[in-house]
DNA sequence: ATCGAGTCTGAAACTTGTTCTAGATTAGCG
DNA sequence: CGCTAATCTAGAACAAGTTTCAGACTCGAT
């Protein structure tokens, strides 16, 4: 038993340090500097065993995002919202993650490439991606109810307008402040009231 | 003189037929089918020439992108739309455009995620690529007056919901009437009347 | 017709993501 | 402890994007 959990042990060190690696390296560099083999080696791995663990770069990736979003959602938590209305709170809560993300925007340029450029094979793990966003807007609103449907796709255009931004501000084709204006624009489809 | 022209004329020539393969080439087998030595033998150049016209894949694939996105302004400018509001106006040519996309959802695929992908270094052709988009908006539109700097807000989140649905279709993680919903979501950021 | 500059070709080389292999190591079991 | 399967390592090999280079060709001008 305790070999199991040794071995468990072990192999979630290997994960640690990859992601660890691939984290520092993409806040150094982006998504270019992010290279398979120098992952491997500063994770102490071999590039196999990296490949083992991660099928692709952007396996890796995307798998970084899930750590860094899972962060956030802790950081969040703590702060508490002061807007009143449910699309204030979401647009609060987007502008801190954004704010966030300026502080590395190497880290973010690796993290977002990957998962925008993700196909079929990374679908689970890019709805993880999904999942963990969609709970960070839904804790801002604090609804009392099931959303509805319209309300839903209301969130899923928050999201890609998140994304699109994100992209459009990382290749330099957006300043910061019509990033900031237009997550604000998308969040006027959250309606002010609290519905279910 | 005659040579000027019969250069530009070669050219130009080139410059079709290398676009021309790599939109079947695209249309064949989606973004990985689109390999730079197959573009060079299927449109009779050899690869340092294809290099010199497209300097990168992702440079090939904005201009394929640009390309199309001209036909598809053609083709929507002669059907003329029979909606009442703006905003609908605009879901209606989003929706028209990504049934048109549909019938290839390969070259979709190739295209878009060229564009989402690309970094600074193709600043200059996305942002065309983007003029190009927002002109077909604006038509739709048919504004009596210059839009309000909110209005371009909300038509930028129409656009960044446009790229972001199309790229959650393509991984397969969005299915057709999910797209088709977030698209006239977004759209109701465009006010009934006709604002200057 | 010929010259010089710029362009095109064909092929090799280089880079980085990905795969493969043979042998060492480790884990869990009897 | 000793066995077996799974895992890990080092390193070669492969794939596709990109770069480079020497030589041939084309253009436009003289």
């Amino acid at each position: 038993m305790s070999r199991i959990t040794a071995l468990t042990v072990r192999q979630e060190a290997r994960r640690r340090r990859i992601l660890d690696a691939s984290t520092r390296l993409a806040a150094g560099g982006g998504f270019d500097a992010v290279q398979m083999r120098e992952v491997a080696e500063e994770s102490g791995v071999a590039l196999g065993t990296l490949y083992r663990y991660f099928p692709s770069k952007i396996h890796l990736l995307v798998a970084v995002m899930q750590d860094q979003l899972g962060q956030l959602h802790d950081t969040l938590r703590d702060r508490p919202l002061t807007a009143s209305s449910p699309g204030e709170r979401v647009a609060e809560t987007l502008l801190r993650a954004f704010r966030a993300l300026q502080r590395e925007p190497l880290l973010a340029d690796a993290m977002v490439r990957a998962v925008i450029f993700a196909d079929r094979s990374v679908r689970a793990e890019v709805d993880t991606v999904s999942v963990l966003t969609r709970a960070i807007i839904l804790d801002a609103m604090r609804l009392g109810a099931e959303p509805s449907p319209d309300l839903l796709s209301a969130i899923r255009v928050v999201e890609h307008t998140w994304h699109a931004t994100l992209v459009s501000w990382l290749a330099d084709r957006s300043p910061v402040d019509q990033v900031r204006e237009d997550l604000r624009t998308a969040c006027r489809l959250i309606p002010p009231g609290l519905p279910g």
